[in-house]
DNA sequence: TCCTCACTTGGACGACCGTCCAACTTGAGG
DNA sequence: CCTCAAGTTGGACGGTCGTCCAAGTGAGGA
């Protein structure tokens, strides 16, 4: 089968996110991978230069979608007050944490891995970065459509935000506590709720 | 040389952590492992049964001793208002964090991995309850010292602390921004803060 | 139709893995 | 001093790893 090469690319990232997601970051090797995605062994190297460079590209790639995808969760019901509006947004994150775990738990691999490699190099490229606006972009919405505005930086409320959300999925893994995961979401909330103020 | 089979492993899982700290779980083998500790390959199998085993009893470890002691830092200096001890003890932790990642990383690496091994087993083992006990008695000490009750229960507030250095942890790591985990302790201290009253 | 060459494949390679166990060492009891 | 069981050791084993590359394949130009 003849496939460009930036289709085969993508068909490889997928099959690492989905083998990361099922077997852990452990059992994510070369030869697991291009089964995943029914190539042969030599398609990998063929596509891309060693496997790390493949688990590096899963990591973008898992940045871009997976995660932004999830958090447009957070927007979904605007009702009633803002700390409300937040915490359901919340709570939606922590039933996706507690209906798929394996999918947060491979993003936390990659990105831990990848934060080791550069450890004694460089900072981090801002990979977060991307996290960063698109929770601002929904704070600010959720802001406009209670008729409130943000008394703190909104991306600074952000970074907080997605600090937490971590802190809520690392800790939900270790005890598995559904009850208290969204307690946790419900204190953020009314945390980042108490930056706003009334719009006059 | 001949040494008390409780002694071998608590070298063994010294050795561990060393390892997983300097190269990361995936460079945490047998061969590593016991070559950090000066231990002949046969001593690993000798005092566990498998290297699983060791990887388990290295996590129990960092549990008890490693956070517990990066933990009481947190109660170091209690001299202004409730919020202002509250923020000094997580600015603490987080030039801890800046000094020692790599510390802090092969913490979550283990964490994440034992998590892993029981996604489809019974839940958690309550790992993190002593966390969770530990950092609460700091709570009470700091509200005692300055005077404040806790309006929540102690407990869950400190589950949303612990959530949240968890948080503060993975998004250093993944951004290196020192002057931002130090505003997200700030905020969360003020968060915790919120949930305490003047007493009487 | 056939040639050509870029694309594709999977076996080969050396390295490392966890585990096992036969051989060796040791120190206490006779 | 000798015996012997308990403790200790490191080489052997089968397996998997990432990477490489010689051979195979098929689509487009002649």
């Amino acid at each position: 089968m003849r496939i460009p090469v930036a289709e085969r690319r993508a068909a490889l990232v997928a099959a690492t996110l989905a083998v990361v997601e099922r077997d852990g970051l452990g059992g994510a090797s070369a030869r697991a991978i291009v089964a995943e995605a029914g190539m042969p062994l030599g398609a990998l190297h063929y596509a891309f230069p060693s496997l790390d460079h493949l688990l590096a590209a899963a990591l973008d790639a898992v940045t871009d979608q997976e995660r932004l995808a999830a958090e447009a969760l957070l927007g979904a019901g605007v009702d009633g007050s803002l700390e409300a509006t937040l915490a359901a947004g919340l709570d939606a994150y922590v039933s996706l944490l507690i209906a798929r775990p394996a999918r947060e738990l491979a993003y936390l691999e990659l990105m831990l891995q990848a934060s080791r490699d550069r450890l004694d190099r460089e900072p981090g490229t801002g990979r977060y970065a991307r996290s960063y606006a698109v929770v601002a972009a929904l704070l600010e919405e959720a802001a406009a459509a209670t008729g409130h505005r943000w008394a703190s930086p909104v991306l600074e409320l952000a970074r907080h935000a997605v600090a937490m959300l971590d802190g809520i999925t690392t800790t939900w893994l270790a005890d598995h506590d559904d009850a208290a995961a969204r307690a946790t979401a419900r204190f953020l909330a009314a945390a980042v709720a108490a930056h706003a103020q009334k719009e006059g």
